[in-house]
DNA sequence: AACGGGGCCAACCGCACGAAA
DNA sequence: GTTTCGTGCGGTTGGCCCCGT
């Protein structure tokens, strides 16, 4: 598998760049653009590979990086996007116009992951760690992620906040409804009945359960079934979970904050969903899925590659995707 | 002043994947 | 269907710098 590093040919330069090497690049670049990073270093008269030429480029000459430290702000977004993505330092990047992934990266390394760990918070689950068996000589550090979290949960400067919980909620739910789907014993199975509140509550969704999976598989079919409720449905969160207490649940994916915090996400939610059904909406018409809920299909299509969802369910089921028959 | 340890970050490495041949 | 190419991505490394002793 795999190929052979594109710099093994001898002799090409590799290490620090040189102001000059610089020079010739960006030159290059300017005049003609990059093209083939393969066949750039000949034609810019670079002794370096391609591969090299790339990085340098993308990393750290591009003319819209943005240099200097991260903002409060961007440290936020990191954070949260972690919280959703893990290492997709990529993904993460994206939303932060003007930085690198690999800039992202070795500041998730150097300073996020270690804040979050002395804050007693574990960097790669985003959940107070569990690792401190005497709870008193952890309290500092419990107090100190309790602090964080309203720190995180409070700031609503970005939009980005109302969208991630948006979107870990969603997931979270879809994980618990297909894991008690996993698990069915009639009683331990997601009792839809005894909450209304409950977004998939609202649909055939559930319970067409031997075929949950085909709902899943076309997600905008099943959750078609769904009349004007998500919203309610995901500003009264304890309905969400109904089997919060259970041994073998999915811990929330997102730490447990004040209910004053989400509350404020919510009316965060809220706000936006509401501006933006005041834009597109017209009371008289008949509304179709995708003009009710496109602050909702925005918010998960997203990062929703299919393969994205192939991941996340996968994860959870042991039957392959797609569900087919 | 010399040394060692640790932090930081640019750059490298190797795998994965899609497109083209 | 297979191979090759080009690129993207995440993990790791190497070297510089700072700070404490």
């Amino acid at each position: 598998m795999g190929r052979s590093p594109c710099c093994d040919e001898s002799g090409l330069k590799k290490g620090p760049w040189t102001p000059e090497e610089d020079h010739k690049l960006i030159n290059h670049i300017r005049k003609h653009g990059h093209g083939s990073w393969r066949a750039l270093p000949k034609q810019a008269g670079l002794n370096r590979c391609g591969k090299s030429c790339r990085l340098r480029w993308t990393n750290y000459l591009r003319p819209d990086i943005k240099r200097g430290n991260f903002t409060a702000e961007e440290d936020q977004t990191i954070i949260n996007l972690h919280s959703l993505l893990g290492n997709k330092w990529s993904s993460i990047a994206g939303h932060l116009p003007g930085r690198t992934d690999n800039e992202i990266k070795n500041y998730w390394n150097t300073h996020i992951r270690k804040k979050l760990l002395q804050m007693g918070i574990d960097p790669v689950t985003h959940r107070p760690r569990t690792d401190h068996l005497n709870v008193l000589a952890a309290l500092p550090q419990l107090l100190a992620a309790a602090n964080f979290n309203n720190l995180l949960t409070l700031n609503q400067n970005i939009q980005l906040d109302a969208t991630s919980v948006a979107k870990a909620q969603l997931l979270h739910s879809m994980i618990q409804v297909l894991n008690n789907n996993n698990n069915t014993t009639p009683s331990s199975s997601f009792n839809i009945h005894h909450t209304n509140n409950n977004i998939f509550s609202q649909s055939s969704f559930l319970e067409k359960r031997p075929n949950i999976s085909e709902n899943l598989y076309d997600p905008a079919q099943s959750l078609s079934h769904i009349d004007h409720q998500p919203l309610d449905s995901f500003s009264r969160l304890p309905g969400l979970f109904p089997h919060q207490n259970d041994q073998d649940m999915i811990p929330p994916m997102i730490s447990a904050s004040s209910d004053e915090s989400k509350q404020t996400q919510m009316m965060i939610k809220n706000k936006e969903i509401l501006k933006h059904s005041d834009q597109t909406s017209n009371p008289s018409s008949t509304s179709t899925f995708t003009q009710d809920h496109q602050p909702w299909c925005d918010i998960i299509d997203d990062e929703a590659s299919d393969s994205f969802w192939k991941e996340i369910i996968e994860q959870t089921c042991s039957e392959p995707w797609p569900f087919r028959e």
